[in-house]
Order: C-alpha cells, then structure tokens, then sequence
DNA sequence: TAGCTCGTTGGACAA
DNA sequence: TTTGTCCAACGAGCT
C-alpha cells in the first residue's frame, strides 16, 4: 500500500488541514499520529494549563478521527526516531505535517526532513497554521517589518488566502494498525485537580473551537470596537486557546468573518497574532531577552514575596487581582487585563518581564509562544513597536475605565464585593471598609506598592538606561 | 535624501 | 467635570 504518516502538532482538526488532505489526496492509507516530547521544546515545554487543554483536545480528536474510521497513534519521543519507526512499522513512505514558525521547532523539522530523505522517504511540511508564513511579509527593503502598522498594511494587501479546505469525511486506513499508547499514559493532565475553572469554562476540540466561531460571529462580532475592552462583558472571540491549538485554523476563521462588514477590528486581531510569529521567527532570541539591547541593562528587582503577591491577585489593587484570580481559575484572561498586569509587574514592581511571561506560559490555556513574547515585550516596552517609555497603565483608572460598575471585580474578588461602585477600584475610607465588611490587611491586602511612587521609580528607571546611551552591551 | 511623523490599547496636570 | 497639552525617547517607515 502507498502509505503515508501525518504528524499533527498544534493542528489538532480534520478541516482545513494542508497536509492532513495532501496525504489523503496521494496515498491509499493513512496513519495519523502524536507524539509527545516535551524535552524537544524546553526551555518552552507545554505549561500545566496548556497540557490540561492539549488532553483534552487529544481526546476530542481521537473522537473525530473514530468518526472517520481512523485513529489517532499517540507516542512518546524522541520524535523523530518515533517516526522513523513508525514507517518502518507501517511501511509508510512519507510524512505530512502542518508547520510550526519557533526556532526551536524549525530546527526540529529541519532535521526530521534530513533523516526521512536520507531513508528514501519523503517528508514535507505544509502552512497550516497562519494565512501568511513569516518571510512572506516584508518591507520595501525586503527586511522584517518593526512596526505593527506598517505590517498590518502589508498584510492586508496581500492576495486573499485559497478558500478553506473540507474535512475529509473518510480516512483511508491502514491493513494494521500500529500500536498506540493511551492517552492517559502522557500524564498530562494534572496529579491534584486544579482544574475545575477550565472545565466549567472551555469546551477544547475542534467542534468547541467552531461553537465559538459561530457564537462570536452571531453575537459579538458587530460590537467588538466598542467591547473588546470590557472584561466585565463578554465581547472578545475567546478563540485563542483554540488557535494555538490549531483545532480551528487562521484561514478559516478569516473566510468566516471576511464577508461580514464589521470585520476589520478583529481580522487586526488575527493580523497581530501573524505579526508575533513573524517577529519570532525573525528575532529567535526574544523569547529570552529584550529586543531592545538597551533593556539588557535595566534595574530589574526580583523581589520574590512580591512576585507571589502577583501571582496569587494579592497586590492590593482589585482591578490586577481579579485579572490574576481570573487567570489562575479559567486560564485565561481578559487581553486589556493582560496589559494592565503585566505593566504593574514590570513597571510598579520592577520584576523582569521574563517572570510575568514564565507565569502565565504555566497558567493559561491559549499559552503561546510568539503571542507571549511579544505580549510581554510591548508592555516592557523593550520589544518592537513599543509605546512611549512614560506611558504607564494607572490600575486604578484603568479600572474604573474599563470596568466602570467593578463587576469584573467583584466576580473574581467576591471579598469585595459589597463595595459601593465609587469605591472598588481604591481603598476606600475607614467607614466604607466597615460597612462593606472589608479590612485591609485582613480581608483583603492594603497596596503593596503606591501608584505615585512607583510610576516615579520606573521613569527614573527607565531614564537611566536611556541616558547611559542605547548601546547594547558587549 | 534628509527630515518628518507617528506609534492598538495613556496619564498627569493645568485650566 | 471635562478638555487640551505635554510628558525624560527613539527609530521605523514614508515622502
């Protein structure tokens, strides 16, 4: 039989899935496989939150593939013997699989490739996992775009993407099936269950990631200007988890909100998440240092008792707390609470951004690395397209802004939650404490740093590494 | 080309 | 209370 293996990663879905439908458009038997392998990804191996999404979305796909007469073969590493062995035990003469854009990953692909042509097999990747790869956006020059803008225009006017491909309704099997670990032998899901928020919250799968296509589409897509930044609503897609995943592809998500006439806003939305890979694949090293030399030199503080305190939503202001309990309890958070906690941690407590960007690659479920380090970046100010190094998110005003009644608040800190509107953002007078059964310290922390001061430091911070001069060091 | 403008998501402060 | 202006920079991208 002419048989091929397809390797999936981060494309768990039979849609639109390039080299899912190459291997069944040219071969007579089909053997779709995972393979585990985290210690081929460190230092950025799959967090707590992202391999309780990962089990999940394994098991919804074995499901779809079932439905299809197929299975999905699941293996431990390292991945690229696993592959090889598979074909030996299969007799495949080629292997599919979608791409992936971190270094780390390329590097992997690279050397897969090298081993399967030196077999006599054939072996290719397919873009799978973003409308256009990184290195098809360029400026005049021909160099990597720097500034979100000017990619956006670029991107924009780039050819429309090929319409999507279907799902195949059958997969051709192979004689014999090879063996396949069960899934519960990949330990991914957690020891002690932590995860009772992420199962009330996310439906992971390819079926859950098309749910919450349609429902953004049907409900939030017309308002999105306007609610996007309202973590007390519910108006952004939530698909990022299943984007990172690949249970649902870029393309397809373009195709669906392409014909609407209030697309733009959030097709800028996609236009980002295709802007951090092309600056990943383009600056590998992000991941781990600034992008901007200069910050190499920053004075950082890593003060461990504070770095907890952040973590845990006990900073003392109830906006950046309830993003952090938020994001401990769901995994995920809202993107405008993601800049204001991010900012706090780097700007009002000094702690490198690094820190921030470990803790949330652990705890959220749409943890990506391009998206991440890029997030991170800008909020640091040390990354590409930075703002103005004195623009510093004021919790307090950020959250009487964004969420002007404290419902986001009072959902996630319900200690303080017979606080009067007027007084939920900030530590209220003694008698408005009383009355609302709050006590600083007690019940609920006072600030542990003060807004004032703290903005002060980080601008006399950020001052000092610009006036030594912006030269990197040797 | 040499200068100009502007940068997803602001804030502080004066008037 | 609202509005306008400036705030310790810097450099990509454009004309």
């Amino acid at each position: 039989m002419n048989h091929a293996l397809v390797w999936f990663r981060l494309d768990l879905r039979v849609a639109d899935n390039p080299a899912l439908a190459q291997a069944v458009a040219a071969h007579d038997a089909v053997t779709p496989v995972f393979i585990w392998a985290p210690e081929e990804e460190t230092p950025w191996a799959p967090g707590g939150a992202s391999r309780w999404w990962l089990h999940q979305s394994l098991r919804a796909f074995q499901a779809d593939l079932a439905a299809r007469n197929s299975r999905l073969i699941l293996r431990r590493g390292p991945t690229a013997d696993v592959l090889m062995t598979l074909a030996a035990e299969t007799g495949a003469r080629a292997v599919y699989w979608n791409r992936r854009y971190e270094p780390a990953m390329i590097a992997r692909d690279r050397e897969i490739q090298r081993r399967f042509r030196e077999a006599g097999l054939a072996a290719e990747g397919f873009p799978g996992n973003l409308l256009y790869e990184p290195g098809t956006v360029a400026n005049r020059e021909g160099k990597p775009f720097r500034v979100f803008t000017a990619f956006w225009r670029a991107w924009r006017s780039m050819p429309a993407p090929a319409l999507s491909l279907d799902a195949p309704t059958r997969l051709p099997s192979p004689e014999r099936w090879p063996d396949s670990l069960p899934l519960a032998d990949l330990a991914l899901e957690p020891k002690i269950d932590w995860a009772a928020g992420l199962r009330e919250t996310w439906q992971p799968g390819e079926a859950g990631a098309l749910q919450q296509l349609n429902a953004f589409l049907r409900d939030h897509v017309d308002a999105y200007t306007a609610e996007r930044d309202r973590p007390d609503h519910e108006g952004t897609s939530r698909l990022s988890p299943h984007l990172h995943f690949g249970e649902i592809s870029a393309r397809q998500v373009w195709h669906a909100l392409s014909p609407h006439p209030n697309a733009e806003p959030y097709l800028r939305q996609i236009a980002w998440r295709e802007f951090a890979y092309h600056l990943l694949f383009h600056f590998p090293q992000t991941p781990n240092e600034a992008l901007r030399p200069e910050f190499r030199r920053f004075p950082w503080q890593l003060d461990p008792r504070m770095l907890h305190a952040w973590t845990r939503g006990r900073t003392g202001y109830p906006f950046v707390d309830a993003g952090m309990r938020e994001l401990w309890r769901t995994g995920w958070m809202h993107n405008r609470v993601r800049m204001v906690t991010a900012s706090f941690l780097v700007k009002h407590l000094l702690i490198p951004w690094q820190e921030g960007a470990r803790w949330f690659w652990d705890t959220l479920v749409d943890a990506d690395l391009a998206n991440n380090t890029l997030g991170w970046q800008w909020c640091a100010g040390c990354g590409a397209d930075a703002a103005p190094y004195f623009r510093i998110f004021n919790p307090v005003l950020q959250g009487e802004k964004f969420d002007p009644a404290g419902a986001y608040v009072r959902r996630w800190i319900p200690e303080l939650a017979r606080l009067p509107d007027a007084w939920i953002h900030k530590p209220a007078p003694r008698e408005v404490l009383a009355a609302a059964g709050v006590e600083l310290g007690r019940t609920y922390p006072a600030q542990v740093v003060d807004h004032q001061a703290a903005r002060e430091r980080a601008l006399a911070a950020l001052a000092g590494i610009v006036k030594s001069g912006g030269h990197p060091i040797a």
